[in-house]
DNA sequence: ACTTGATGTGTACAGCGTACATGACTGGAC
DNA sequence: GTCCAGTCATGTACGCTGTACACATCAAGT
């Protein structure tokens, strides 16, 4: 039975060995794809225009990742490397948690195509750091590690729903190119003619009455009060 | 300044008019696409496998819908249609706001697929129905209608990450075809030789001391009480 | 000096979404 | 009854994608 190459990226990695001196690596690669989907976003990136970019041929992208799929998990991980995580566990796990949460929803919006990877666990090095921080932020509390996962993944995966929401409004925008205005003047009469039917009168007061234009952080804040106010609620009862 | 066509789907359907009569229509390509992402994965929907399944030549189907982008919205309001709501609003808002977070979550489990789609907001029929009931859930608590929205939107928003990231996990089975035996069989000795470094406290606990097999409804129904419990606090806050 | 393995490249293939031109068909106007 | 305008389905074609494979090139180990 032959050695399989392992399945995790991480493990993968070489160095510089015998051969030609390399004139590319997996983490120039990584840099040149990130770029790629900040500035054209996510749809894009593809092998040949990173290998474009780095002024080299596309299969030469292939000797130092596996292909497509491995690209977007090292590009996961160099993102979560930008997590600001100075400072915390300070020692009181509400602060923390809800910084981890701002953290994270700062991180989609630097790099909105964030929310179409990284849904598997990963290994990388920043996954990791993540998780251990993430992880001594809800130690001491008298819970186990289930109980210490729950806290935390609850808060993220809040988040992580918020965010993806958020940022396909804002993908929606960016790709058919309308402004929100423009979006409402082209579905407007669509919705009016909905709401004359009158069947749908919670449609009629969130135009109505709802707040015009809120402010996101407003309320991601005031959502995220209200899971760490369930967070603390979940400790009481389990310590 | 020429009448562009509305950008919203959902009015540009039309029925038969002069012509050939259709052996096509968006409804039959809809129901096709669908069955086609839950037998062979979302990356196989091709708008030339649909059209082969219904043998038809793939130009035939521009002639129903805009183009594959608009399929993915036709496709996300058709499954929304097989969400159970009946009986809901009950009267009560936490049960019923927890049974639309578990539909939701069974809605995914049936069609894993609508986690890639679904992000912006949509006009469809089905998308209607459900926002109607849903705010209709959380309506007569004495809060106004964004504070309504904050709570139907947060419960729904924890259910969307945690089910994207339990689908995740699945996902990567499926395409690679290991079961998670295989994969911890081939991810062990990597995070063995991470553990071996010592540096990584929390990931060995996880390792060590956490429930080996979680069940997922278990898990979800864990932490979905505590996001319920922080909506109970919001409300009482807010009132 | 010779072998061995790594590096980068060029070519090629199967698949994709869809623009465009063409022909078949039918309801309404005359 | 005739004609035509508009709709439906199709075939061809273009540019794009990921990547398998054969190849020349180069440096390190023997």
């Amino acid at each position: 039975m032959p050695d399989e190459p392992p399945p995790v990226i991480w493990a993968r990695l070489s160095g510089q060995g015998r051969g030609p001196v390399r004139t590319l690596d997996y983490a120039a690669i990584t840099t040149a794809a990130i770029a790629l989907a900040d500035e054209e976003g996510v749809d894009a990136v593809s092998m040949r225009k990173i290998a474009g970019r780095m002024e080299h041929s596309p299969m030469a992208l292939y000797r130092h990742i596996g292909g497509k799929e491995d690209l977007t998990e090292l590009m996961y991980d160099a993102v979560l490397g930008e997590l600001d995580l100075a400072g915390i566990p300070s020692g009181s796990w509400r602060p923390d948690v809800a910084r981890l949460a701002r953290e994270t929803r700062r991180l989609h919006h630097a790099h909105p195509w964030i929310g179409r990877f990284g849904y598997r666990p990963t290994l990388g090095p920043n996954a990791r750091r993540f998780l251990e921080t993430g992880l001594a932020c809800v130690d001491g509390l008298g819970l186990d590690i289930d109980g210490m996962l729950d806290l935390l993944s609850t808060a993220l995966q809040f988040t992580r729903g918020f965010v993806v929401q958020e940022l396909g409004e804002v993908e929606v925008q960016r790709r058919t190119g309308l402004d929100f205005a423009a979006y409402q003047r082209q579905t407007g009469p669509f919705i009016a003619q909905l709401l004359q039917e009158g069947r749908l009168p919670y449609l009629n007061r969130l135009i109505v009455e709802a707040e015009d234009f809120p402010d996101a952080d407003v309320v991601f804040e005031r959502r995220l009060a209200m899971v760490l106010d369930g967070l603390a609620a979940g400790i009481d009862r389990r310590s």
